[in-house]
DNA sequence: AACCTAATGCAACATATTTGCATTATAGCC
DNA sequence: GGCTATAATGCAAATATGTTGCATTAGGTT
């Protein structure tokens, strides 16, 4: 997804450590076009090294704190990251699959919400807009239909 | 927040049981005009009667199963429901905060989103959205300034 | 190389949700 | 109103996800 991303310079920039395991988080997110969770996270990285769940959990922690990657709520019970919105990659609505499971980036101009005219209504503070669609993905709608027959 | 609701009807409607763990847990939503999660519910109910927590999940389940009900990811860890979207009760965003954890529901047009243009451009088959807004609630945002003092 | 601090690993805990199976209540029938 | 088949409920235990405390290790600085 980010050739033009360099991850150590994300981290230098934000006055935060530079550590393999760090890395090797936003390579992962990066690799991937739509978010993932923090199990998944680990599953792929355990393929190829040695981390500890907490560890990814605690790093996901620290990055969602410093605006470096976003937390979404995926449709299922757990939490999804992706890398947080910057010049290169623009704030984006998601798409959940309610039969696989599977979430996908839908392209920024999909969903445009300007959040001014609530604000306006809405007595507190409104600090950010997550949209989720969900239906059924390609594959699972063709599976859908196959099965009809 | 329903007035106009028979839930026994709703119920018959959809050719499901009327039993009292279900009529109560649609009266507890129905009585809170912002989405509770499972464990909400459920001690809700533990206070006047005695139902398992297990009970309140799969008749949850049900409901969302049967569009009676709308399961939404709270912005924590639980997922919420609400009543389902209906002749009198539209879709709606929602709001979460991020301090005290309370949702509430926001007035329908205060986003409204056309899925139609996105559906034309994606392959799978698109069936509801869901819009969180995230941020400090009227009483947190109060607290928040009240502490920089 | 030595030091200080922050990052990591590990075990245990906490919370949310699901599953299997035994028991009980509901709805239809007599 | 009682009888029966089926579906709903309760209970115990398992699973999935996320968090905390504390000991160990690694990163960055001198």
């Amino acid at each position: 997804m980010c050739d033009r991303c360099d991850y150590s310079a994300f981290l230098k920039q934000r006055e935060l450590e530079i550590t393999e395991n760090r890395i090797r988080i936003l390579e992962v997110l990066g690799n991937n076009n739509f978010p993932l969770s923090a199990g998944d996270i680990h599953k792929t990285l355990k393929r190829a090294t040695s981390i500890n769940r907490v560890t990814v959990y605690r790093i996901l922690d620290l990055f969602v704190d410093h605006g470096l990657v976003q937390r979404l709520s995926g449709g299922g019970r757990s939490f999804v990251y992706g890398l947080g919105p910057n010049q290169y990659h623009p704030a984006h609505p998601h798409f959940y699959c309610k039969s696989c499971g599977n979430m996908e980036c839908l392209n920024p101009q999909s969903l445009n919400i300007d959040t001014q005219p609530m604000q306006r209504s809405f007595p507190g503070l409104i600090q950010s807009v997550e949209v989720r669609v969900d239906g059924l993905c390609k594959n699972c709608l063709q599976a859908a239909k196959n099965a009809q027959h």
